[in-house]
DNA sequence: TGCCACAAGATTGGATCCAATAACAAGACC
DNA sequence: GGTCTTGTTATTGGATCCAATCTTGTGGCA
């Protein structure tokens, strides 16, 4: 994976709000900026060389995202996550990711199938943290490729985002068994995807899902309170009514 | 629904971005705005007494919303959907929705049984089509309003943003069976809802979402090939990968 | 001591101006 | 005649400055 603020400028990024956007993005799933972190423009518009209209821009960019929350005035952070928020994040996962796997199964190329091949036998020969979320990711991201609509495809890629760094966090909690549970999964999954069997897919995924989502619910040490980073300030009260 | 120019002024619409972003909102739910209408800052700026930097905010918020999407150096329309894309985003709701629902039922108060009896009576005596638009999100948003989950509840809003300019054209195709279909089935959703019983909740609703979905997708005539409104450009070649 | 008012600093929001890019049209060259 | 090039115009992107708002610390007062 290429990072953002390395490609051809000539691309989107070519947008210098886009650049920035690509930049932070990396910075939070790699785990630099973590949940609770204000993401204040002076700062960032000085680290990166720009004004603060465009690393406004990124912010809203990145919210759109889920990557960052803004409050009106106030500014923007990264999003801290109760153990409630993670378990429907979860939740959502578990019902929309099979959706998006059987859309994608039948534009699936051998090629496909031959990355997933190799995806999943670099996992089960490296012991590296980050690395394994990257490959992990990769993994179901690739499964998902073939999925037609980018509606879809986007919501399941930020649905990821949102949860990526309590992901990591549960991983460091070392489980001599879970590496063997998770490459069966994969392995179980990736059978059902080269059979182009639906059903197997959609059981086996929504199975992946909820089985991670347990084992993670079960470490509330995982989620703070709430905000231990920085600032103590009262959260705008939720918005209940939905208008 | 309180139109959200009328707000207090010192509620979030203090911000003059966040304003703008509810006029539009309004706008282009109400169907003022169509898909493939181009949303210029300069215009909007001038129609709405501010600069163009709020006007950018403002379109980056309906961004993340579902309700506008921008295209670097060209700028942003209200997105035109293909049927399959309305497709899929029925097919999202049909797996999301009733996890917002039950999600929701256990904290669903005896007050909001009594406003879902009134709405739907209400629904049952009246046959403006616009009038049944506000009336049956309001009852669905209703049942959905209990759910503690603020990103859930987000989520299954911006789905019914996305797919509402559709939801209202299929609505002006008259059919002398269908008010009484949509009856029964709010009928049983609220029953089941009364009764508390998830399992009945989720039968019903996905039974709702789905057959609105597939007579909906049986009028291919209520989708445009694509843009006709204004401007024939290329459009940028959809981001596959996903990195 | 506890609490409220008020002022100073920090931070975001908005306006204006300028730069960069893209769409469009006219003309040169083959 | 067709295609490539090159200005022109419309539109978005970014920088700088100023205004509005929030946070925080200080002092008065009961």
């Amino acid at each position: 994976m290429s990072p953002a603020h390395a490609r051809d400028p000539r691309g989107s990024d070519s947008v210098r709000s886009q650049h920035i956007a690509g930049i932070l993005r990396d910075e939070i799933l790699a785990g630099d900026l973590k949940p609770g972190t204000w993401l204040r423009q002076d700062e960032l518009a000085a680290r990166l060389g720009a004004s603060r209209i465009p690393v406004r821009e990124a912010l809203r960019i990145l919210e759109s995202e889920g990557l960052t929350e803004s409050f009106p005035n106030r500014g923007a952070r990264v999003p801290v996550l109760s153990i409630e928020d993670v378990n429907t994040y979860y939740r959502m996962r578990e019902r929309l990711e099979p959706l998006t796997l059987t859309e994608s199964l039948s534009h699936l190329s051998d090629d496909h199938l031959a990355r997933l091949e190799r995806i999943q036998d670099e996992i089960e020969n490296q012991s590296d943290v980050n690395r394994f979320l990257l490959l992990d990711r990769d993994f179901h991201m690739t499964t998902y490729s073939g999925c037609p609509s980018a509606p879809l495809l986007a919501m399941t890629e930020r649905l990821w985002n949102s949860t990526q760094h309590y992901r990591r966090a549960f991983m460091v909690l070392k489980d001599p068994d879970r590496a063997m549970i998770v490459n069966a999964e994969h392995r179980l999954i990736l059978d059902a995807v080269r059979r182009r069997d639906p059903e197997d897919c959609e059981r086996y995924l929504a199975g992946h899902i909820r089985r991670t989502r347990v084992e993670l619910t079960a470490h509330p040490e995982l989620f703070v309170a709430d905000e231990g980073a920085s600032g103590s300030l009262r959260l705008p009260e939720r918005t209940s009514g939905l208008r």
